[in-house]
RNA sequence: CGCGGGGUAGAGCAGUCUGGAAGCUCGUCGGGCUCAUAACCCGGAGGUCGCUGGUUCAAAUCCAGUCCCCGCAA
């Protein structure tokens, strides 16, 4: 079977990889254009082109593929079937009727929850205690396909954006190659999804990372796991950027504003917030390495009282 | 050549502008206090100040180059 794969980052990558175990025949990948990325601006091609190209896999990277030339490089690799996972723009209809097969796509949550871009992330930001991967078949509209298969993974209580990316992928990967023979055989009966039940899981910025010491801290703890390694939260501390990477949420209270120091210990200080004391234990100040909170107090001193934000 | 911060004892920092004996907090080692301690007191070890070259009587500090780490923007 021939099968053309579309997929950008890193998590697209795993997947495509677990695919070419199969015996099915990658044709072509298609994935987005390099970019000038990271320090120095250094132009970047994305994991899954990196993939490919090790793999002597034709690549494709069109900046629209919308475009009727474009659609046409992918008509003529004459896929039975088209598998998407994390690819970065919307599939016209004119390449969605192309397969025999149809269009897969793999998706990081348990559709109908978390359509959209960011869904690891925003299962964590919301307190879910699990969250899963979805194969189902594309449409015209925003990860509303027909459902195929799910699994469920559970998210643990100190799961990051990270390591929860990382599990998704694997479940991903596995659960794609299961569903594929299923659906050319056709015993995979797809499902049509209900109605979302959460907010779209709208594309993560760096300024969703700026915690605000009002909200409380169970909430706050939440969007430092989450948002663990990208985008990161942070605070300011004289000015400075001070990201915060390690956190523990603590009942208790004290007489003073939101974002106050209220204590100071050999490994940790605490922070007041609206609800409960954020007990911060890794750090990294603006220009430096990450550091436990222990290291940071050596050389950055800081007193109880000091407001942070 | 996108903008910027930094590399000083095992760790985290100050000192650099205004060259002139290497400092702080912690750790570590030894001793003391204590019923006891991660607490407190006393004492010690540990650094070619990223690397190379230059200026100077004298360079962590000034100049040039080079390697590495990081933040921002995209």
């Amino acid at each position: 079977m021939r099968i053309v794969y579309m997929g950008t980052p890193e998590i697209a990558a795993t997947i495509l990889e677990r695919l070419l175990e199969e015996p099915y025949e990658v044709v072509l990948v298609v994935t987005q254009p390099d970019r000038p990325k990271g320090r120095g601006n250094t132009m970047t091609c994305s994991p899954v082109k990196e993939l490919a190209v090790s793999r002597g896999i034709p690549v494709f990277t069109p900046e629209k593929l919308r475009l009727p030339e474009n659609v046409e490089v992918v008509r003529e690799a004459n896929p039975d079937m088209i598998v998407v996972a994390a690819f970065g723009q919307i599939l016209p209809k004119s390449v969605l009727d192309i397969p025999q097969y149809g269009c897969i796509n793999v998706h990081a949550s348990l559709l109908p929850k978390y359509r959209g871009a960011a869904p690891i992330q925003w299962s964590i930001l919301d307190g879910e205690s699990e969250t899963g991967v979805t194969i189902m078949y594309m449409n015209e509209g925003l990860d509303t396909g027909d459902i195929l298969l799910q699994q469920v993974v559970p998210i643990e209580d100190d799961e990051t954006g990270g390591s929860l990316h990382d599990k998704l992928a694997v479940a991903g990967a596995e659960a794609l190659v299961q569903a594929i023979p299923g659906i050319l055989d056709g015993t995979l009966e797809p499902v049509p999804q209900g109605e979302m039940t959460t907010p779209y899981a709208k594309q993560l910025t760096k300024e969703m990372g700026r915690l605000d010491f009002s909200w409380d801290a169970a909430k706050l703890a939440r969007y430092v796991r989450g948002l663990n390694p990208w985008p990161g939260t942070f605070t300011f501390r004289d000015g400075q950027m001070l990201k915060i990477w390690g956190v523990e949420a603590c009942d208790g209270w004290y007489e003073a504003l939101p974002g106050t120091v209220v204590a100071v210990e050999k490994e940790s200080f605490s922070i007041q917030t609206g609800s409960g004391v954020l007990r911060v234990t890794e750090v990294q100040p603006q220009g430096k390495r990450r550091m436990s909170a222990e290291e940071y107090l050596r050389g950055y001193r800081l007193e109880k009282g000091f407001i942070l934000g």
